[in-house]
DNA sequence: TGGCAATAAACCACACTCAA
DNA sequence: TTGAGTGTGGTTTATTGCCA
């Protein structure tokens, strides 16, 4: 089977899971009180289709050994010293929306510590704040999937065959990006050419026998409550 | 109903792994 | 060695349950 095929395919699984899980959720409507699993992979969607479907989009894939508390990562808090906001320094897809946000609006001299070092001060932070909410109002509205993963080898096994499966980096375009979507801003050359928010694995080659696996982890995913 | 303790979730900074 | 991304562990905050 060509790539093209095997996208359909992994599209067709990723309907199964939606159903399995009663339909795809977004973080402004999610909180840590959900059952979620322990250990899993989640799949974020753009509000776009592809082309010659209604299905949305993967925008994003990642893993985590603590679901929600990657997904907090990437939505933000909700309460506290810097509510609706967020640390992108902590969250690789909050840096990479940042960072397209500040080309596609010019707003460098605004947020010129946006990425620089692994913590700020408060000061930094501050200042950042308006451009971190934008940041939590774009993840937040995204719809996302999940699959709960046990081990570690088969998420990494996971992840990486769907990032190299979905990327567009340096390969035939299928279901490529709108010029109006918001990755095509960034300055990372990985994330305008793959369509993905993801940078490693983009320009990797696939293993097709990963669809088999995510297809049994996907039978054994329950929904949250 | 109010006070207290226990528990869970939220939050954060830093450590660690892996690949290039 | 560096960058990307996740894992870990400590602290703070919120919630729950119990008792007077």
């Amino acid at each position: 089977m060509g790539r093209k095929e095997d996208i359909e395919r992994l599209y067709n699984l990723l309907e199964l899971l939606e159903e399995r899980v009663n339909g795809k959720r977004k973080l402004k409507n999610c909180d840590g009180y959900l059952n979620w699993p322990d250990q899993g992979i989640y799949f974020f969607f753009s509000n776009t289709e592809r082309e010659e479907t209604t299905q949305q989009r993967i925008t994003r894939t990642g893993k985590s050994g603590d679901l929600w508390d990657r997904l907090y990562q990437h939505r933000g808090p909700l309460t506290g010293n810097y509510p609706g906001g967020g640390r992108h320094r902590a969250s690789r897809f909050r840096l990479h929306i940042g960072e397209a946000l500040i080309e596609r609006d010019g707003l460098h001299s605004d947020f010129p510590e946006w990425g620089a070092g692994d913590s700020a001060v408060p000061e930094t932070r501050d200042e950042e704040q308006l451009l971190e909410e934008q940041v939590s109002n774009y993840i937040r509205e995204l719809p996302f999937l999940w699959i709960n993963v046990n081990t570690a080898e088969s998420r990494n096994y996971l992840e990486r065959n769907l990032i190299a499966l979905l990327s567009n980096f340096e390969k035939e375009a299928i279901d490529p990006r709108s010029s109006t979507w918001l990755g095509k801003y960034s300055p990372n050359e990985k994330i305008r050419k793959s369509g993905l928010w993801c940078v490693n694995d983009v320009h990797k080659k696939y293993d097709s026998d990963f669809l088999d696996e995510l297809e049994s982890h996907i039978l054994k995913t329950t929904p949250v409550e």
